[in-house]
DNA sequence: GGCCGCACTAAGCGCCCGCTCACCGTCGGC
DNA sequence: GCCGACGGTGAGCGGGCGCTTAGTGCGGCC
């Protein structure tokens, strides 16, 4: 086991585009608690103790409680976008592509579980302006898997009768595995995401 | 269209087993704001206004907010496992048991989308005894659903490595429905039932 | 060494939450 | 025609919420 540095679940934590350290301690603070307890159950005394800090200090680095929210969800969904991306982008077949699409969002979803949550979850706690700009890249992120799918089925490497609707049920079955998977289950993420990348070429039909 | 009672979201609610009639108002008007905002920003207040009383009416049919909460989720999970159960206990093949348990289940999540949301994503809102009850309940409709796929694995019919893997992956999509299913989409309960059922076919690899 | 800037704290404001309580209108039984 | 039972209301309590403000300790720069 490295000797990084590593929450209590056992979860890397880089966040290392957010400064300054502070912030950073309380935007980590803030995703923890949202994960655990969801946003309107969290106070910010709650993320201010987590953080170590006293209940004022957090509006020294964020206008509001939902300004953490929006910051965590736009890197989170960047993240997770760019991971799609570079699946797609990658050289291979569609089937390779999507498998490897597949097994590294889930990864991604069951070992980065917290921050996952709180960015599929968490949505409708925004006001109107963020949540349009979140939607906006949730489209991207479908855009992304139904390109893969879409080069499947022109290849004839699969077999789709409804490209929309199986894009939607895959990255549905993706998302879902953060609502379910925890560290002390049976599973591990990469094992996780290796299981669902052969159940999404089945549903796909790849030859 | 008939002349059933309908809510705003053109869902039929019958909830008959809830009586007197001001209690069944009271919890429908719960399911609705539950599933809109969450149970945590849902006030007791809201609750009442949506019923058309008064904040203090909601104490004389329920202790506290949390027990709409666990009298919903209740009700609500009966009736998912009622559904799964009829489907696996039906004649025919592995094959046709799962496809209409799938096909019947998701038409609930998306048709009783509002209450399926309540029933799937507030549970962590419930107390340490209420969430066991609940749990409990759970473990039952993930049995039933395993109990077909090892039917269809046992008689050659489906092809699955990993059967409690791809069980979790089953009900997880199933699940997810509710998530992300809305009134105003293009698809109606119906089709989103029937394309699951296929994929879910294609997942286990039914001959 | 003196002073400024700023990250941070202690205290608390105003508000709204879940929930309670004293009271009231209505309706069936005699 | 009166009376108790009961479903319902108006007002409000105690408390915790998101957020603010006045003040403090400390590190860097001349």
């Amino acid at each position: 086991m490295s000797t990084a540095e590593e929450t209590t679940g056992g979860e890397v934590e880089p966040w290392d585009e957010v400064t300054p350290d502070a912030a950073r301690r309380l935007l980590i603070a803030a995703v923890e608690a949202f994960a655990e307890r969801g946003y309107h159950a969290t106070t910010t005394r709650d993320i201010a103790g987590r953080a170590g800090m006293s209940p004022a200090a957090l509006y020294i680095h964020y206008k509001t409680k939902e300004e953490l929210l929006h910051r965590i969800s736009r890197i989170g969904h960047d993240k997770a976008l760019d991971i799609l991306r570079t699946a797609a982008r990658r050289e291979g077949t569609a089937a390779e592509r999507l498998a490897d699409a597949v097994s590294s969002f889930v990864r991604w979803h069951a070992g980065r579980r917290t921050t996952a949550r709180v960015v599929q979850y968490e949505l409708d706690a925004l006001g109107p302006e963020a949540r349009a700009e979140i939607v906006a890249l949730r489209r991207q992120v479908d855009a992304e898997v139904r390109g893969i799918v879409e080069d499947g089925v022109a290849s004839g490497e699969f077999d789709v009768l409804d490209v929309h609707g199986t894009t939607l049920a895959v990255l549905s079955l993706c998302i879902d595995v953060a609502r379910w998977f925890t560290v002390d289950g049976p599973r591990t993420p990469e094992e996780v995401g290796a299981l669902y990348a052969d159940l999404v070429l089945r549903m796909v039909g790849a030859k």
